[in-house]
RNA sequence: GGGCGUUUAGCUCAGUUGGGAGAGCGCUACCCUUACAAGGUAGAGGUCACUGGUUCAAGCCCAGUAACGCCCA
């Protein structure tokens, strides 16, 4: 075995095992317990990213422990179609053959991205394999395959049935690059420092004119009216005249409205019924006129005049500057606003007026707040429970047509002859009518469509499949907050509708990933870690150990390298501590049950209990998604406890003990190794394969191994109280020891002065580990301190120790050293007497509170005594 | 404008119904002791953001303030 653990063969070779022997496989008919989770679907041109690592290895770490504990565990994989993103990296791949999606048609350029998904879609899969992932790969699903579509017309076609899916022209969220309509949610709000600029529209009756403001003034090409406020008494004697719309020359009235907010701007409004959507409202109201002046791709359009052609932000400028020659521009003021940005390009969103698909939303919102309220659903950390409720109930209608090539084309036809629309799962011959001239939809329907549909569609529905049967509905969902909205919320809503059941009992909402600064990973501040760089430089359980180590609940994770190094030296150490243990179990076999021999010493009983201890503790905080708690006592556990103590109290044994006390020692380092590596499997499974796979007397694979109970170990107080004062006194002559500069080689003397028999009982049967571990030449026991030579002391409780040192020791810096521990104590004991003579604390505090002060004071009090006496002897 | 989160050692962060301030990294000193120098042993280092309140007792509960971050409008 080399002395370093070397990841990069050991993952490659026990991943494809584990493939290979079907481990990773669920099957509907075994009459085990389900455990199911589907897996956020990755864009499907996507490659991992800390989010996706920190995601899916949480994921894993679940499922490993699931199928340990005996359940039959699916997790369910597949990736995401990603309508825009994907679009968008195979519009700039044929761009760079100097073509582009119009010159090659449609079909021909849905064809090219069919392709490249063939090509690049399974790089994100490969990926989640190196990071170790136990998905069904043989249920592989993808968003756009034959059942997932099959889903979503079938979907589609109920809820318009139903009447929740309606055509209308409305305003929308327009990306001018994507040239798509948006839903609500897929429009990111940045604050922007703009301009209010006040324009002068003058009245017809020439009786002078009104002033408005507006942050977005090429629009005036599309007023159709002047709005004021119904009780605004400064425009009282306007309302019902006529402006002329400057520039335009078009006569448009001056109208009153609610909703117009009299402390804005001048009080008086513009109205654009196409380019915004309170102004859409306000025109519907009063039935106005609604002017498009924009392009797709926000060009002004013919209905725009002279600034016919110009880009949005050109044609602002020369609109100003008109109306500037014209003297119409009356001021202009800075101005903070937010601006909607494309969640997926980052330009500039407009409203824009356009026929589209819509989702009722509000009676399918009700069934899903209703399912979080009654607990059927449970979020993880519960405050997101409280953002979903606000979205929920102020949810609106829910966008659904894309104008994009790629993407489930919507299941509508037109008839060209009798202008009916057929809604179809299947393409429909012919119309009611008789005509056989139909004409689909172009538009696709919104990618959060099928993935809402994720944890059913995956499973075979709309058919009833066995496996819907014993999977749904899935135990947990794992994901990042920052979908939610967009997918959360929406599968639960249909989960509901068309199962008629929720499709996960519980929401386990992870943090985000940030750099080591806290800021957010991107690749144009440079910060990003790429988590397959990681796996190759630090080995993909270090990766994990890492992320299930600072997966706190509810709390952004700043990650950083020197963490992973750690944890990759904290790897190494299980390694090296497996190392020892292997190179002493030749020939060994283990019993059928406990130890198959001899007495257990002191250190062994001590690790059992410990051993015990660590299961409980980590399974606990498992069960609650706490894996930053489990990973932790696990690692002060392998490293702090069996390393560091009873490894080094088990060598001796080990090395030249009898072969009853080798005996001995071989099962019990034995059974803790062997228990350890089932509890650090999930989180580091590699590794721990590959020593399992060395250990003898186990089988197959520490994947089907049963998943640690508390029970295979007896906790053992007595032993624990025990082990404690072994290592105080340990402690205490090596801290001795390194304050007086002792090499850790030098030998010393020690006389030991107990206070009971039974430490002294103690710590004659552990004589030669404290000669070890302590390094002493020597030790006896006395009732009282020795004579001359035994320079340096040590305080316990319950014991002294007395030291001697070849070369002596100066009296003077032991008399410093014991002063620096006394006013310790004496600080600790102020703060013991101050609580305990405050008549309030003893009268009120708890009995067991009050006890232990108390007790606490008699230690200090009995440390301090010593430490004075030791202080006089040596002035002496 | 509304809501949420964060503020603890030099850095990154734990701290579980209120009861002895912790870890990892970094730093210092000593050590190549036959599992591991990716290691061992020991050590230094904190006004728990601030103000006030509740309580015998507050990092923890309550009110307010400040800074930073996020979400929604």
């Amino acid at each position: 075995m080399p002395k370093i653990y070397e990841p990069r063969a050991v993952e490659a070779r026990w991943y494809r095992y584990w493939e290979e022997r079907g481990y990773f496989h669920a099957r509907a008919d075994t009459g085990k317990r389900p455990f199911s989770q589907v897996i956020p679907p990755p864009n499907v041109t996507g490659v991992l990213h800390m989010g996706h690592a920190l995601n899916n290895t949480l994921q894993d770490i679940i499922a490993r422990r699931r199928r340990m504990q005996g359940y039959e565990v699916l997790w369910m994989p597949g990736t995401d179609h990603a309508g825009i993103a994907t679009q968008n990296v195979v519009e700039r791949a044929i761009a760079v053959e100097g073509t582009d999606r119009h010159q090659l048609g449609r079909q021909a350029f849905v064809e090219r991205v069919w392709g490249w998904k063939e090509e690049y879609g399974g790089t994100i899969i490969s990926q989640l394999k190196r990071l170790g992932c136990s998905c069904d790969w043989e249920r592989e699903r993808f968003t756009m395959d034959d059942g997932c579509s099959l889903a979503v017309r079938t979907v589609f076609k109920e809820l318009y049935d139903q009447g929740l899916i309606y055509r209308g022209k409305y305003i929308v969220n327009w990306c001018p690059r994507c040239h798509t309509a948006l839903s609500d949610i897929e429009v990111e709000h940045k604050e922007k420092s703009g301009h209010l600029w006040y324009a002068r529209y003058p009245l017809q009756d020439g009786s002078g004119h009104v002033v408005v403001a507006t942050t977005r003034p090429e629009t005036m090409l599309g007023d159709t009216a002047v709005a004021v406020h119904p009780d605004d008494e400064r425009y009282a004697g306007l309302v019902g005249k006529t402006v002329i719309l400057p520039l335009v020359e078009r006569r448009i009235p001056v109208i009153t409205d609610e909703f117009v907010d009299p402390g804005f701007g001048t009080g008086a409004v513009k109205v654009t019924p196409a380019h915004d959507p309170n102004d859409f409202e306000i025109g519907e109201r009063h039935g106005l006129e609604r002017v498009n002046v924009l392009n797709p791709d926000s060009s002004i359009n013919e209905n725009g005049g002279r600034y016919r052609g110009m880009d949005r932000y050109v044609a602002r400028e020369a609109v100003l500057a008109d109306l500037e020659e014209r003297g119409l521009l009356e001021r202009t003021e800075d101005h903070l606003h937010a601006v909607g940005h494309c969640y997926r390009c980052h330009t500039e969103i407009e409203p824009y007026l356009s026929t589209q698909w819509f989702v009722r939303m509000e009676p399918l919102a009700l069934e899903g707040i209703k399912a979080v309220r009654d607990g059927r659903i449970e979020f993880t950390p519960r405050r997101w429970e409280k953002i979903y409720f606000d979205w929920m109930e102020n949810i609106r209608d829910w966008c659904i047509s894309r104008q994009l090539w790629w993407g489930h084309r919507i299941p509508v036809w037109y008839c060209r002859e009798c202008d009916n629309i057929i809604v179809e799962v299947q393409e429909p011959e012919r119309c009611g009518c008789g005509s056989d001239d139909l004409e689909q939809d172009p538009d696709v329907l919104d990618t959060w469509f099928s993935s809402g549909l994720w944890p059913f569609s995956t499973m075979g529905w709309p058919e009833r499949t066995p496996v819907l049967e014993e999977f749904y509905p899935t135990s947990v969902l794992t994901t990042a907050h920052d979908i939610i909205f967009f997918w959360v919320a929406r599968m639960i809503m249909l989960g509901l509708r068309f199962m008629g059941d929720v499709p996960f009992e519980k929401v386990f909402v992870t943090a985000l990933v940030r750099d080591f600064e806290g800021k957010k990973m991107s690749k144009s501040s440079g910060n990003v870690i790429d988590p397959i760089d990681v796996i190759d430089v630090y080995g993909t359980d270090a990766l994990r150990f890492t992320i299930g180590s600072i997966a706190v609940p509810g709390r952004d994770i700043n990650m950083s390298e020197e963490r992973i190094e750690g944890n990759r030296n904290f790897v190494n150490k299980i390694w090296n501590a497996a190392r020892l243990v292997l190179a002493n179990l030749e020939e060994y076999q283990p019993g059928e049950e406990g130890l198959t021999g001899g007495e257990p010493e002191l250190a062994d009983r001590w690790i059992l209990s410990r051993m015990a201890s660590v299961i409980s503790r980590v399974d606990a905080a498992m069960e609650e998604y706490n894996f930053s708690v489990a990973g932790k006592a696990l690692y002060q556990f392998a490293w702090g406890e069996f390393c560091d103590w009873f490894l080094e109290l088990v060598k001796p044994r080990l090395y030249r003990g009898s072969p009853e006390e080798k005996r001995v020692a071989r099962d019990v380092a034995w059974r803790v190794l062997e228990c350890s590596l089932r509890l650090l499997h999930p989180f580091m499974p590699f590794v721990t394969e590959e020593l399992w796979q060395r250990l003898p007397g186990t089988e197959e694979s520490i994947m089907v191994a049963p998943w640690p109970s508390p029970d295979e170990f007896e906790g053992d107080p007595e032993a624990e109280a025990e082990m404690g004062l072994i290592q105080s006194v340990v402690t205490g002559i090596r801290s001795a020891r390194s304050e007086h500069q002792i090499p850790p080689g030098g030998k010393l003397g020690a006389v030991l002065v107990c206070e009971d028999d039974e430490a002294a009982c103690i710590l004659e049967r552990e004589r030669e580990h404290l000669e070890t571990l302590a390094g002493l030449s020597g030790m006896r026991f006395s009732e009282a301190a020795p004579g001359e030579g035994y320079g340096i002391r040590v305080v316990t409780e319950g014991v002294q120790a007395y030291l001697s040192w070849e070369s002596g020791v100066d009296p003077a810096e032991e008399i410093e050293r014991l002063t620096k521990r006394l006013d310790k104590v004496e600080a600790e004991l102020d703060r013991c007497v101050a609580k305990l003579s405050n008549e309030r604390f003893v009268e009120k505090a708890p009995p067991k509170v009050v006890e232990k002060e108390r007790e606490k004071q008699r230690e200090l009090l009995g440390k301090r005594d010593k430490l004075n006496g030791q202080i006089e002897a040596l002035r002496a």
